[in-house]
Order: C-alpha cells, then sequence, then structure tokens
DNA sequence: ATTAGATTTGCAATCGTTTGCATTCGCCGG
DNA sequence: CCGGCGAATGCAAACGATTGCAAATCTAAT
C-alpha cells in the first residue's frame, strides 16, 4: 500500500497506544521509563515503538516540558557583512561547541548575525526557540549583551572580560599571551613591531593593550605608523598590508590580531618580494589548525579553543540549572614556529 | 519589582491580550496582520506587544502549525571520528547554507553525525524538530538515505548522484572536473601522476573516475603504487605523503581529492626537501577560500559552493511545497595558479 | 425603528505530550 | 467474603499558540 504522494505521517503516541492497548499516558510513562508501568508491558511497549519507528514529537515535547534541549549558537560577523563564516576561529569554535553540546544530549541552533541589527537577541530569547545561548564573539554587541543579562541567565559570550560587565564570559588572556608574543619578538631583535588589528573590537583591544605593555616593559616608543587597522577578513587584511608595504614605512615584525590576517599577511609581504621571517618576522593569535601547515609554519599564540568551548558549555548548564557561574579567563601559550624567525629545533 | 533570582517569565499571548482588552485570538490575528482585525486595533495591539518586548513562543506555535520553519543541516564525518570540523570545504558549504536558509526566514539545527550510527536519519526525520533535512556529504550513509527518501521528501543531500539512487542530491561534475585536472597535468608533461584520496567515498569514487578517464584518452599506463589512499584530514594525508616520498616510489604530480589534503600533501612534499611545482606539481579540487592563499597557490578543481548551497535550498523548499524536484549537477572549472606549474601571466 | 448585511470579535477545539490525581485492579489477611 | 492496601492504569488538564465557526456589533437602507 502506498501513501499518496509518497508522504507518510509519522506515529503519534496516540498510535502506539492503541496498538499495545494501552492508554497514551502509559506510553509516555513506559518510553519514559518509569517503573509505574510494570517491566512485562514497558518492555512490550517500548518494543512496538521501536519496531513502528516511533520517535517522541520533540515540538509537543517541548511545549508540554517547556524546553527545547537546544542551544543557540551565535556568531555575530562584525568584520563585513561577508556571506561566508570566513575566519576558521569561529568554525573551529564552533565544531567543539557542537561537539560539547550534542555531548549532553542537546541540539545545536546556528545563527549567523550581521550587527546594524536591532533586539536579535531579545527575540532571539523570548521566541523561545532555545534553552540558552552561546555568542562567539561580542563583536560590537557589548550593548545589547549587557542588557538582556539583567534578566536572562543562561547566556555565555565567548570574548573579553569588560569592568561593567554582567554577563558571563570565557575567554583567552589576551593581554598576557599578546605581550609574551611581542616580547619574544623584540628578544630575537626586532626593531619595529607593527601591531595589525582592529583594537576596537573587545578581544583585540585586549590584545593591542599586551602590544603596548611589551613595547613599554622594553622601553621602546610606541609610533603611531606601526598601528595597522584590518578587519579581521583575508581580503581586507591582504589589501591593508599590502597598503602598508607600498606605504614605504619600514619595519621588520608584526604582530596580528588574528591568524587569519597573519595568514593573510604573509602572503602580502612575500608578495612585494620580502621574505619571512628573514625580512619580516610575522606572529599571529589564535593557533587555527592551519597555522601549522602555512609557509613559512606560523608563530602564533594558542588559544585552547576545545577547553573554551567546554568551558562555556560547563558554564551554561550550570546557569541553566539556576547555579551561578563568573566570568572566566583562560591561559594562553606562545607557539614558537617559523615565522617569527626564531631557530626551531628540527 | 525585581524578579526573583534575576528570572523572567516572558510574556505570553494571554497577558497583551488582557493588555489590550482583547481575547487572545484578537491578538493572534493583529500581529500576523490580518485584515479581519481592525486597522486601528491591530496597530494598537501591536505597539503594546513591541512595548512589552513580546514574541511569539515559536514551540507553540510550531505545535499548532505543524511546522518548525527550522532546517536539520547534517554533516557526517566519515574521516575519522575527529573532533573538529576539520575540512574547510564543510565550513565555507555550511555558511552558504546559513546564509541561503535564514535568508527564508528559517532556522538552522546542526547536527553531526560520526558514521557507525544507527537510525540517525528516521530518527532525526520523526522527531519533528525540523520540516527538511539537509546532508552535506553521503559519507558512508547511501544505504540510510536511500532507505528514509522513500517515504520522506524534503531531503537534499550534497553529493554524487548514484544509478540506483531515489533521493535528491546536488553536486558537482566530479568526473569531468578530475579529468580536465589530470589532462591538465598530463599536457604539462608530467609523467607519473599520483591519485590522493579515498575512491571509497562516492564523490572521490567519481574523482577517481575521471582521473582513470584522463589517463586513458592519454595513452597512459595505470599504476598501481599511484594509487594512495588517504582520508580527508590534514594530518592523516600529512602522514600518508610522507609515507609516499618515504617508499621511493617516483612521481612527479599529485592529483588530490581534496585541497586539504592538496595543502597537506604540499607541506609533506616541502619538507622531504623537494619542491612544488619544480619537483612535484599538485591539483586540489574544491578550491577552498584558502587555496589561493597557499604558498605556492594552489592550482584546483573549482566547485561553486555558493550556487551549490542556493541550488540546494532551492530544491529543498521545492520539495517542502509538494512540488519534485531532481538531482542536478553543477559544472567543475578548473582554476590554473602555480602549484601544478603551468606560467602564470602576471 | 427594524433588519439585512458587512464587519469584528470571541469561543472552543486542536496540535502531541506529560503528569497530578483519581480510579481500578489484584491480592492478601482477617 | 469483605475491607484494605499497594501497584498499575487512565482521565483530564495543562503547555501557548492558531483558526473555523458562531455570535456580537456596527452600518446603513427601508
Amino acid at each position: 500500500m502506498k501513501s499518496k504522494g509518497g508522504h507518510r505521517a509519522p506515529a503519534k503516541m496516540a498510535d502506539i497506544a492503541s496498538m499495545a492497548g494501552v492508554s497514551p499516558s502509559t506510553v509516555s510513562r513506559a518510553l519514559a521509563g518509569s517503573p509505574l508501568v510494570a517491566k512485562k508491558k514497558r518492555d512490550e511497549i517500548m518494543r512496538l515503538a521501536r519496531e513502528a519507528g516511533y520517535v517522541v514529537n520533540s515540538t509537543a515535547r517541548n511545549l508540554r516540558l517547556k524546553r527545547t534541549e537546544t542551544i543557540s549558537v551565535v556568531i555575530p560577523l562584525a568584520h563585513e557583512a561577508s556571506q561566508p563564516l570566513t575566519d576558521p576561529f569561529f568554525v573551529e569554535m564552533l565544531g567543539y561547541l557542537a561537539d560539547a553540546i550534542t555531548q549532553r544530549g542537546y541540539g545545536v541552533l546556528l545563527q549567523k548575525i550581521v550587527p546594524p541589527m536591532n533586539d536579535w537577541l531579545p527575540n532571539l530569547v523570548a521566541s523561545g526557540r532555545s534553552d540558552g545561548v552561546i555568542v562567539i564573539g561580542q563583536s560590537t554587541e557589548h550593548q545589547a549583551l549587557e542588557e538582556v543579562s539583567s534578566y536572562y541567565r543562561p547566556l555565555v559570550v565567548w570574548g573579553a572580560p569588560a569592568v561593567d560587565q554582567t554577563y558571563c564570559t570565557v575567554g583567552t588572556d589576551n593581554i598576557g599571551g599578546a605581550s609574551r608574543a611581542v616580547e619574544h619578538l623584540i628578544q630575537l631583535g626586532r626593531q619595529r613591531i607593527v601591531f595589525f588589528g582592529a583594537p576596537s573590537l573587545p578581544e583585540i583591544g585586549l590584545r593591542y593593550e599586551g602590544y603596548l605593555a611589551a613595547l613599554e616593559s622594553a622601553s621602546r616608543p610606541l609610533e603611531a605608523k606601526h598601528i595597522v587597522p584590518a578587519h579581521l577578513t583575508a581580503e581586507t587584511a591582504y589589501a591593508a598590508m599590502s597598503n602598508l608595504l607600498a606605504s614605504k614605512v619600514p619595519f621588520d615584525a608584526v604582530f596580528a590580531a588574528s591568524d587569519l590576517i597573519a595568514l593573510s599577511a604573509i602572503q602580502a609581504i612575500t608578495a612585494s618580494g620580502l621574505t619571512v621571517p628573514g625580512d619580516v618576522a610575522v606572529v599571529g593569535f589564535d593557533d587555527i589548525s592551519l597555522a601549522v601547515h602555512g609557509n613559512p609554519a606560523l608563530t602564533t599564540v594558542r588559544q585552547d579553543l576545545e577547553r573554551g568551548a567546554r568551558t562555556m558549555v560547563e558554564r551554561l548548564f550550570q546557569r541553566l540549572a539556576g547555579e551561578d557561574a563568573s566570568s572566566v579567563t583562560l591561559p594562553a601559550e606562545l607557539i614558537i614556529r617559523e615565522s617569527c624567525g626564531a631557530k626551531v629545533r628540527v
């Protein structure tokens, strides 16, 4: 017997109930493994359900239970309204988050936000589509996060903690990581170190602070022409670095605010005829999986994304459980490879 | 008045109704912009709702309407149960899909599947969490797809069409793209061309066919030692290529089944002291955004992922609307850059 | 003033589960 | 044989929206 048009309505609980000659209540309890229904009958019902390929309708279940077993993962794309998720950083983070979330039996609802957008967070929260929200990167949305967090607890944000901030962040020690990277460049004898990135984003701002601190403690002067703002996309970074090279501002090192733009910078530098690390040393930030495969392999400040993702999810579930969970800063680690010119043991 | 614990139950439609002194039905209609409710009252209700920050509860709405306005995007990870989404290909595709889907006002429910897993597809379908399913890559799941597609229409798969297949695929002309790439290597005078990839996956299988066809039409012998199986991860590919190099099997070109492994191959080759494209020419497949930034820039077969994603979503919505939508094969384009040693115009 | 007709509105059922409470059943002791 | 008790079951009310249909209101024409 063919169903018309190939469609087929999935079985509902009542169907299983009548097959088993019991009420839907009993089926519900049986499927939940409740000891209220006799073991024998319970097994029978489970068998029947399995054979019929029955799966409870989660929409109905969610409505009744007032929870969705779903977490929203939001990616705000401040840098350029470019369509694709360009930065491997987001992607790797997303992968780890997806793992940590599904491990707890929850679903992942993916949201891309391109910032000049109103009320996306309060709307997302009020829509009840998810039980909690994880935002990857504050982007330019600090204000929105702040407002919503005053009444909505299950919200965790990847990024930098700010002084006036009430929402829960998980992030890397940006200042420490950055200053260690820059100190390393200084130790290698580099004289003119460019900061490559947009300090207006909270995390990048801290990396910039680390850069300043390192120059300061080495009594190096800060030069305005060595601050090169660059959006976090490969294309714009390439262009920005090409500009810098064309401008003839002399420099012998670049501290890039992310690996993505560090790799683009290397491209641009190489294309201009200079060598990395010979003429210019380059250090990145993130340690995306591509960094090690770069040519030359990229020296960078490692963020432990797996741990970060696990921590965020952990914090989120704590908040879901009503406990309080405060912000955390995870350690950053300087990974020395070839692009900064240090000798590497073979 | 502070709500206890900072939690705050979102307003429901009945709340807005009593604020406006009308019934919930009227609010529902007003918010939907129905002409059944007088314009003046409709505007008043909308204003009230906006001020109260009211957003309809989508779980309840979904239950009543029997649709979720959500599409599941499934990523089966055949190659290695590695945690992160390693391949930029998936990620770029995911980004384009997310765009195309959100553009239609639907949500994206992300699912990672690591294959030795039973009934994930029928369960996903029966759970009613989404209105349709997009699977990125057939992986090893052809059988599961085949079974479900017999009764579930809104299913679209990225990958290769097979002869006995009833489900709807969207994919690139793998055979044509691959043979053009290999022909190009042959024209450049390369004698021993390695196929680098695992032909057991449907798409890779077709690329292998294209490789064979190109050798055949150039009357080149096929050599078993030039077939090098490699999983689609950077690490395993690097290892496989290192092995090949250590084995002293002579070769002067590599056709890699994906850009990710092509880049790893270049790494391994360079590390062994050989040069690319001097000693070995390398061609990839996909044209991920990193290909152009590789060192050397990667010659590759381009898959138009943006178009592919748009096509899949389009097909899916056709099927949701009850129309029929058949499989499509999109053209592949050979992008010549530096890694194959052709002269590039500057 | 009355009423047909057109507008607006609200009642109540529905979507598929879960669960508090009442009910039924079976069993045992008195 | 009956009362009582515990174990198993079912009834019915949620959950928060949408919508067919009937009822209420308003308009205007007689």
